[in-house]
DNA sequence: CATGAATGAGGATTCATTCAT
DNA sequence: TATGAATGAATCCTCATTCAT
């Protein structure tokens, strides 16, 4: 009970700082955002994000892990509905309610997919792992649905996804997609 | 005859670097490469870069209009075909042929928009007029076509190339690119 | 006791350096310093004097505030001195007594002046702050002695200590500090 | 004959290169001025300038040349006058008539001396040459007026110069210089 | 565990000077 | 002579990483 005070208020540095780390490496890209900039965010002395991670690359990859909590979060939720293309849609509808922050700084996934690829690192390896995850359970979906070239379509689905956010944030215009997300849904509508 | 090797070394050097650029740029991200990347991979002494251009971003908004009449070119070969139905196949026949490219760097301006979006040098809005280009065009061919929602289907279309270039670069996997293409093409004959 | 040398020599980094700037930039002129300079004369390592100062015109504003401190510390033991007669000339001694510093490098806060003087920085106004306080103690003076022209005489006063600065380090002859004091003080005398 | 359109083309590009020198560095000061500025001042490629003057500390000498020109032509000018008297209130005058110029820049020799004496070219000997003559020709007028400490006050006077020169410039303020000057022009006639 | 401070390896940029024509 | 172009040595500044306490 003691140390109640202590725990209570350092409720996991490490997982503030992943957290914050997943934020501004969104916000500002990878490259272009240094090791102060997150420890500022996450309110934690630049000397000691050391004792946390032994470098850079380790948060960025704590950043990755934490959006990949977060889709296994949204995908968790997801399923609790009852169709295959109820949930589907619902997760074209999660993208749209987000167009906002796609129009300022794109998909937290692809952006990070988009300039992680630019090395060789395991890095771009961990981010694959977690378009993996969506696209596996998209691809279930159409399996559901009893679409042989389910594979396709999920490929179809997130890269359409990854491309009007790319759009989205060139244009700054989360209108596009609205306008998109509802082109999606009618898609998942036809595909029966 | 003999000098002639020399003489026409020098008469595009700016040229060359701007080359350079547009291909190093690419494959390695604006903000991993080095002013001496470029001037290496074009063969020019550092100090003698900025002779042509006063900084760097002026040596990426030159590397950017590359792309931007890279693009200028293949539209004007297009447009030399008979139908917009096979004009717009062409150009995915075209992404599909350069797969090799995108999975390894997936497409230029589409990850030099992600990156460039993080910046608010004058720089992003650059790259989204190349891409402006590229969806006006898509939607004049839909237009040809008679179709009234022609921007929809040229956004969802570009859109669809960004996303499955972003899949492509990321999995590694050209024949993402290539089954994708498929799809696109037979829902352009769909769309009649 | 053994650790107390290199305990005592943390305690003033920021300080050591705005010290040793502002001996350097004395002797050297703004332009001419190089940080590098600046760093070695206070023994510090280049990358780390970032960490005091985020760039060389904060480090140059420090150096001028060194001066300005200097300044007030003067003033400050010059107003324990009777009268205002005998301040103006303690002042004029203590020039007087710096002549050889002055022959070789000049006055301080004169070449500073005349340098930053070139720039649009705000330093040139930091500068002109220092120059002030310096014209106002001595008005003050003159206003003591009953002078209405007090202003005219303060500057007057400034004028002749920085012109023959300037005469005494183009010539670098010290002795002319020296006559040029002896005139000054039979002149404050004249005054009465 | 025929070379006359040559000759008045170009009336000494060199003689172009030490005046607009002579302009921009004391506009601008030595060290922030370079090469191409001055190029640029007189309408001369850069790699032209090298035609005449071998190195900037050449073309750094010239512009001294030229100032020092200027002052004789100036004292020859006061030379026609009738006392030593009138012959210095003239020069003060011309001081004071300058003085928007010294508010903005300083005085020529003045600024460029404190700053070249920072360094150990022999161009702080060449300014300082230029100093002396005009010291050397106020102590005349003085030793003209009879007085036997005609030295003293000629290097009072031009201290004077330099030192309300330094405190216009500082604070911007041409005034200050037209007060002096009228304090100047009071003590010459009180030496008699 | 915590933290302010230290360090050094780059990276962009400037500029005097040189060169080829 | 004239001139655009070339060159490389400096210089300022950033930042990941380490260290001492």
């Amino acid at each position: 009970m003691t140390d109640s005070t202590k725990v209570r208020q350092k409720p996991g540095k490490r997982e503030r700082l992943a957290t914050a780390a997943a934020r501004v490496l969104h916000e500002q890209g990878v490259e272009k955002t240094t090791l102060a900039d997150i420890a500022r965010a996450a309110d934690v002395p630049v000397g000691n994000v050391y004792y946390y991670f032994k470098t850079k690359d380790q948060l960025v990859e704590a950043a990755i892990d934490a959006h990949g909590q977060n889709l296994q979060t949204i995908i968790a939720a997801l399923d609790d509905l009852p169709t295959p293309q109820e949930r589907l849609k619902a997760l074209v509808g999660g993208w749209v309610d987000q167009r906002e922050l796609a129009a300022r700084y794109g998909c937290p996934t692809g952006t990070l997919a988009a300039e992680l690829d630019k090395r060789e690192d395991g890095l771009d390896r961990q981010i694959a792992k977690i378009m993996q995850v969506l696209l596996d359970w998209a691809e279930q979906q159409f399996q559901a649905m009893g679409r042989s070239d389910s594979r396709e379509l999920a490929v179809a689905l997130i890269a359409a996804y990854q491309g009007i956010s790319l759009l989205t944030n060139t244009f700054r215009d989360p209108e596009l997609m609205a306008t998109e997300g509802c082109r999606l849904e009618r898609w998942i509508d036809s595909l029966t």
